[in-house]
DNA sequence: ACGGTGACGAGAT
DNA sequence: TATCTCGCCACCG
């Protein structure tokens, strides 16, 4: 699991996700269930995440606007990674919770409004 | 072609 | 509310 999709195919489902995860505006966050439904595959929020995980080190995302349903932050990385993300977050204005979680219903992205 | 895998999600306990 | 369990689906070797 080093190199995976190659983003210069748009028809890679990878791809398809990186697309809509670009289009997310600062303080803002998303589902990965979002994304996979915006993709018309609401059952393939693992996938989603498997894609965050492997993204390619060159193209630049706004990655870190990107939690699970519940508003919380699940990136791991060598034990951290969760404290990056949510600096990145709180830089745009999002307010954590005293459980660690942001107001999905407050800050959750809907795509209709651009 | 097949099976393992993962930054998930919803329901059950 | 916190955990645990099981189903899901695309990508890679």
């Amino acid at each position: 699991m080093k190199k995976l999709t190659d983003t210069s195919n748009s028809n890679n489902f990878f791809t398809m996700v990186y697309d809509i995860v670009a289009k997310i505006p600062p303080g803002r966050v998303t589902s990965y269930g979002q994304i996979a439904a915006l993709l018309d595959e609401p059952r393939a929020a693992r996938t989603v995440g498997w894609a965050m995980h492997s993204i390619p080190d060159g193209i630049e995302l706004p990655w870190h606007r990107v939690i699970n349903a519940q508003g919380k932050i699940t990136f791991n990385k060598h034990g951290q990674g969760a404290s990056l993300q949510r600096a990145l977050l709180e830089s745009e204005g999002i307010v954590f919770n005293l459980k660690g979680r942001v107001d999905m219903s407050k800050y959750q992205w809907q795509p209709q409004e651009g």
